[in-house]
DNA sequence: TGATATTCGTACCGTCTCGCACAAAATTGG
DNA sequence: CCAATTTTGTGCGAGACGGTACGAATATCA
């Protein structure tokens, strides 16, 4: 059964936790971490600092409940699609085209992979933004090995499923890259059809 | 014949440009460009703040500076590997190997490509920035497809020239994006090795 | 209704930020 | 030796930064 949340004594909330961290990672995933400053957080989701930050603790706090949410996010739907039982070409095709969609979305411009564009610069720095993108990469390679063991016979003459898994996360990578730096929806469609013949044969 | 530099007239510089230039590189790469202050690249530099304004303009011109010289270093560096008339596996195995270990080297810890790891963040917000980054991805796509195309035989069956070379260039990316995400080196050496079995079959 | 608990909004603190003004220092030209 | 020119270093200033104190507001509990 699901445990209805009881009223809490005081005043109740004016937002949704939810929705204040989605808008709060809109704004990281606009300006990466550094350049992201709490008045701009605060002008994005409406609440004030002190909301802000009895919510969710400090900037860092903040930022890495967005991340970790992304990466839970991402890894759900990549498992999912790489759960369909269709052809691994037309599985594959399918994903990248949806991912490059993605990274090419963006109300201040195409802003490619959140946790790429922001989290590999913040890495260096910060041991929990890169534990926790060093876990995402890890996952990614790990979802596509065990879809390409399930189907070895539909990849590339002579490509293992071990072998094929990190080009497969690379051709993430490279599009969320490309998005980020401008790269138009015929180059993104060129470089997800280079990946899946390169995989595929 | 060489030109040499007339004296000018006033004080002389006590510092050297290119020098300069390397040493606050070092501290973008670290952090990024957000993250770094004008009192850090003085610091690593041994300038003070007025001496670096007067010689390079801004923090964001001083920026640049270093990612245009790092643009044309990457693509010299790559172009001469690329030239080399040895067996195509041996020249991508030779340059995924060096470009991992720079990708691994630093003084804070590993932290991938510069251009990677910093101006792909601050491409969205940064039209000069985005547009080195866009020069330089395109450039490398161009000379990793000329040199398949002088060795096209030598590619996996079925892979041509203009589809082979993202997928080569997304190679590199991906071990940028491992290493600032702490790969170690049999990860790195793995990526390296798949993406030439991908590649070469 | 009154006590308690939680959130909200203003207002503020100390620190750091970038960029520059200004004078001292160091060199060349005459 | 003096004028002209350029760099150097101190030091400042206006504003943005992250973070918090505190009282008002809004709810539940007794």
């Amino acid at each position: 059964m699901v445990q209805k949340e009881e009223r809490r004594r005081g005043r109740p909330r004016s937002f949704d936790e939810g929705e204040v961290l989605e808008k709060a990672r809109a704004v990281f995933w606009n300006l990466g971490y550094a350049a992201t400053s709490l008045d701009d957080l605060a002008r994005a989701t409406g609440l004030n600092r002190p909301s802000l930050y009895g919510a969710f603790g400090d900037k860092h706090a903040l930022y890495l409940a967005a991340l970790t949410r992304t990466r839970d996010e991402a890894l759900a739907s990549l498992g999912a699609a790489l759960s369909t039982e269709a052809p691994l070409k037309a599985v594959l095709t399918g994903l990248y085209g949806r991912a490059g969609a993605v990274y090419r979305a963006g109300d201040a411009g195409p802003r490619g992979c959140f946790i790429i564009g922001t989290a590999v610069t913040q890495a260096l720095d910060d041991p929990e933004a890169r534990a926790v993108t060093a876990g995402f990469l890890a996952e990614m390679d790990r979802l596509f090995r065990e879809r390409f063991e399930r189907s070895a016979g539909e990849l590339a003459k002579g490509l293992a499923p071990e072998t094929a898994a990190p080009m497969a996360s690379a051709a993430l990578h490279t599009l969320a890259i490309r998005a980020r730096a401008g790269a138009d929806e015929a180059e993104m469609a060129a470089v997800a059809k280079a990946a899946v013949a390169a995989l595929c044969g």
